[in-house]
DNA sequence: GTCTATACCTGGATAGAC
DNA sequence: GTCTATCCAGGTATAGAC
């Protein structure tokens, strides 16, 4: 992938992560690149395009995660997962999932579909740590599996939100809360 | 309040709730109710009053619903701020603060702090219900009173975006959880 | 209160030169 | 690959008639 290309992703990423998939236009990327919007253009033909390579390269850097720690203990690879949030934390950005989801309606179908099969894909992951962590007795909840995976991911990703609005630190709570009760 | 001005708001509620503050035009308003742009100007003169005027109606209907279920039992008073969800899921919605909250940075200075208020005070009458559980003996949970409120509005609002995103019924899920845990 | 008409701007997108 | 130039659609908003 060339520089430029990347550069323009990592920049379309962080709006969509801040102000959202809809408020962001294609001069919010030039301006700062200090390129032409036609070279964005070039790069990425239609807006959509931009999304859907954010939700894509947010895939396969999951697939990634879920590769590199396969082998770890159930309970490191929740708080390695969790870190992934205080990271999003420190650069005031909510998750991608949250950011596109909340206004799932008005997104492409292509982007839809691709948000969709993430969802999946992270539940489905985290369902097998917390499978693997009861199993050797790591964790200890009385939840179902599905249940717990649900809260969890729930829970980090609107707390990347009301950390913006309310101006508190409510991710720190959540995380609390789930290293307790885990 | 007039009958017009009620009918646009409730528009743009859905609206905001379903495609994002910034995805709705006053096109989708005016079109559906059957009067033109000028119209919906006339009511609401700028977009951020609409914005605002959501937010406004929100933080009312929480006090009234505190004002009104004050003296209830804390387990009934989680349990009918929980079914303020389902019926949200009922009609595909998001909540408020997650459809506007995912895309903070993109709003009004005014609707922002609107937003922070809001926030606050769902969080504080939250609180204020587990604590009074905790103390009567209804609930029984070991995190702190911060941490289990922190960790139910951040699970309940979030499981409303899953649930649009999964195709499946994440909330629910959630709700088991806090019920059981709680 | 609601309309028509219109102004003004911004946004996404494309053609074609370099 | 990046540019200039341009197009068109749509969005917010206002003026003024009814």
């Amino acid at each position: 992938m060339s520089e430029m290309r990347k550069e323009i992703l990592d920049l379309a990423e962080k709006l969509i992560r801040t102000k959202g998939y809809n408020a962001f236009s294609y001069k919010d990327i030039s301006t700062p690149l200090n390129i032409k919007n036609a070279a964005v253009h070039y790069y990425f033909p239609a807006k959509k395009d931009i999304g859907n390579a954010v939700i894509d390269r947010n895939r396969a850097n999951l697939q990634a995660f879920a590769e590199a720690t396969r082998n770890n203990p159930a309970k490191d690879q929740l708080l390695k997962f969790i870190e992934v949030y205080t990271l999003s934390r420190e650069d005031s950005l909510v998750c991608f999932m949250g950011a596109m989801g909340s206004s799932f309606e008005s997104l492409p179908e292509e982007m839809r579909n691709e948000l969709t099969s993430a969802s999946h894909e992270i539940r489905n992951w985290l369902c097998g740590v917390l499978e693997k962590g009861l199993r050797q007795n790591e964790f200890s909840f009385s939840e179902s599996i599905e249940e717990k995976a649900d809260c969890i991911i729930s829970s980090l990703m609107a707390s990347l939100i009301l950390n913006k609005v309310t101006g508190r630190d409510v991710l720190k709570n959540v995380i609390e809360a789930i290293l307790k009760t885990t």
